[in-house]
DNA sequence: TGCCAGGATATTGGATCCAATCTATCACCA
DNA sequence: TGGTGATAGATTGGATCCAATATCCTGGCA
């Protein structure tokens, strides 16, 4: 089965430290889901997950609610649920999304970043230099931006904002296995963090929008170009 | 019971034209959250919410949990949900989250707004001016701000804004409530839309981005004052 | 041969039941 | 008298069971 495959590899590893079923189930499910282990389009069956999960539909049945709720499955009645599915619009809606929230973020953390802050970050950039895995890039990726949002003191934002980090790296891995990593991506981690250090706001926040702007133009090109063809 | 009392007649009136149980009970919960029918910090009692719906407890979990990944529950295992507490801190992460997106939506939506689509916008600045209630005062501003936004052509950033459109306006009842509607907010509607008319994309944007910076500033000093005190 | 109808099957949605756990109360002891 | 521990009640979390609905296959008919 398809589902079970790589899914029960992460269950076996995942840590049930959680203190509901529904809850780990729920963050394994997310996990799967954004990191691609489940490809877009599956059917999620609700006797097939709690198998694999080893607990009965009910909690399986929460988890699926709430992962509609965070646009991740998409829910027909009596039909079930499908993991949600990828596309060059809902790219280009996730970058537009990127793109507001992350200079907003970025603009109100900057005043609060620290020393050790933006050390870590630049830490982040050079471990991404060394690093050809699609999965860990994307994950250091993130780290390094959320790194410099860090201190914005806004959990709302960050929250919504690191939810659209994931959604996008869950799309940048299809250009990752066809064209590898952007290559111009890490000169602007560069020049970013340059700004970051220099304490000039505006710089910086122009600069992480076209960052993202950029990588969004790519991304969707390359998925209408898959869809095209 | 203070849950009940108002929420039944929400009950009573809504249409059950939804396909699912759940989804019914997921809608008329958000509306009485987002409405104020139910106050910040009631406890979700489960078995009571089913009475008040005539169902069982299950489609009320389910919405429950739907209603925490959206952040307008707060759960706390075994001992059950709570309607998310309203605060200053939060109310200006809202703020901060609309001052991003909004401007972004509005640079989207703004090539592709129509005449009528304008015309729609003023009439609801002409509505606005005769209203009294809180209630249909909220809606008539989510509805003139979604007008401007809504050629964006992104749905998922529609649906962002929305929902922090409607999380902002659950907040502005209290402000309502006390001191009534932001006078200069009037005068700024005209203002935004006159931009809009001229197709002035930079100054639109600069516009709705202060509009709602202001908002959110008032409100912010005014739950600060009313946590203190 | 193609299309429509009807029934069998699979899967989800909802109800009920049981177990786990949290809270509050009360007795008991220092 | 104040604090601590045990116990009872209430409430949620999870499992199982039943009903409702969609899909798919098959057979009959034009």
């Amino acid at each position: 089965m398809a589902v079970n495959d790589g899914l029960s590899r992460l269950v076996a590893r995942a840590q049930p430290r959680h203190r509901t079923t529904t809850e780990f189930v729920e963050a394994t499910l997310r996990e799967a889901i954004l990191s691609g282990v489940i490809a877009p389009g599956t059917p999620l069956r609700q006797e097939e997950l709690a198998e694999t999960f080893g607990v009965s539909r009910m909690p399986v049945r929460e988890a699926l609610r709430q992962l509609e709720a965070r646009a991740l499955a998409e829910f027909h009645p009596h039909r079930g649920a499908v993991v949600a599915e990828i596309s060059a619009a809902d790219g280009a809606d996730i970058g537009a999304i990127r793109m507001a929230l992350e200079p907003m973020a970025l603009r109100l953390s900057l005043p609060g970043l620290t020393a050790a802050d933006l050390d870590q970050a630049e830490e982040l950039i050079a471990e991404m230099d060394g690093e050809a895995d699609p999965g860990r890039m994307g994950e250091l990726n993130r780290r390094f931006h959320m790194t410099l949002y860090a201190r914005a003191g806004r959990p709302r934002l960050l929250a919504l904002t690191e939810q659209h980090l994931l959604a996008a790296d869950r799309y940048l891995r299809f250009q990752f296995a066809a064209l590898g990593y952007r290559p111009r991506s890490q000169d602007e981690h560069r020049a970013l963090l340059a700004a970051c250090r220099a304490g000039d706001a505006d710089a910086a926040c122009r600069l992480v929008e076209e960052h993202v702007g950029e990588a969004a133009e790519q991304l969707t090109a390359f998925l209408e170009g898959r869809e095209a063809g």
